[in-house]
DNA sequence: GTAATATTATACCAAATGGTACATATTCAC
DNA sequence: GTGAATATGTACCATTTGGTATAATATTAC
């Protein structure tokens, strides 16, 4: 019993996403959002809260239409090599699609943590905690398998393959070619040998 | 023939690094920077210009007491590994040394390049490539002087020791434990075998 | 001492910031 | 159709932003 909303929530936090992850949480404005999600401020505010809720809808709308599906490519490989091989190349992926900023979102805001709210900066370490987790358990999985000798250790391996891919987004936003990235990734492959 | 400057720039410029280290360049204001420096923004002003110009001076500064104390662990070691080891736990004292903020502002600036001036940017960029070819020149040594097999590729394992080094500073600020990172510093070292 | 020059302090400014009051429009239950 | 409820549009606000005009102050060469 009342008007309907007229835009596509998902539409504008993907727009929204794109602002922040371009700019940084501090240097985007209210205009910025506006115009990119092709809203006026008052239905942003009626919809989001403030500037840290549209922001904590934004983390939300990168954890499911980024992150998971890096995660999907980890798992669903025939095998860890491939799996860890697919979810770096994949993160290379998404840093040089056009259709994306560059870098990644979640480590920008990692690093911005004195912008954010207790909240914000939970929900991003989290993300990174779950990578490192999901990646553990692959890796554990693996040596149950056989695929990996035993003496991996499989936790601080995950902790290194995390910090490989956030470094690489970083690498990447210094303008490291492509081909220099798909290397340092076979390098880390030679871990899992 | 004129009046004397009345503060340390050295003193001021590692005050307002802290600043923009913690808290990034946008959210940095000026008010900021006053607290910081113990100055007026007019003496800030006079000296730098104007915010961008801080900012260059202060990744200066950062090059200067920071990254060039890292390159001299890495160059003064006595073998590469223990080079590369004294350089990633170097990085890693730093972050989790209480006089900083935490994480590394090179990092953080390359994350933030939406927000930098294109000087800015490939000061950044520049450092970063500088430890890579730091490591790449390194290694090519140890190579030459048999402490590394000659199957390794010099060149792509800078690159992925220079993003291992970024990504531990993410991780950091994710708040990883020391031991955590520490034990992927080690997985790191096994690429050198 | 004086002139020239650079530094500092006071006070200020236009623009941009995040956010909101309020009127209007649209929907649905009844 | 009517009323309740939510969405949108217009216009606005206090505060903060980066930056500056100007006057006062200190230094040194002469």
């Amino acid at each position: 019993m009342a008007r309907t909303r007229e835009f596509d929530e998902r539409q504008a936090l993907n727009a929204a996403m794109l602002v922040f992850w371009e700019k940084g949480y501090q240097a985007t404005s209210i205009q910025d959002l506006e115009q990119a999600m092709g809203l006026r401020r008052t239905s942003i505010y009626n919809a989001f809260g403030n500037k840290r809720g549209i922001f904590e809808c934004v983390l939300a709308c990168y954890k499911e239409s980024i992150m998971s599906v890096l995660f999907a490519r980890l798992d669903t490989a025939p095998d860890i090599r491939t799996g860890v091989r697919r979810l770096l190349e994949g993160a290379l992926d998404i840093h040089f699609d056009d259709k994306y900023p560059g870098g990644c979102l979640v480590v920008l805001s990692v690093l911005e943590s004195g912008q954010h709210t207790a909240a914000s900066n939970d929900a991003t370490a989290q993300m990174i905690h779950d990578l490192r987790a999901g990646l553990a358990s692959r890796l554990g999985k693996a040596k149950r398998l056989g695929e990996l000798p035993q003496h991996v250790d499989a936790s601080s391996m995950a902790t290194a393959i995390a910090g490989m891919m956030a470094g690489m987004m970083v690498l990447g936003k210094a303008h490291f070619t492509r081909a220099a990235l798909n290397k340092s990734v076979r390098q880390v492959l030679r871990l899992l040998d």
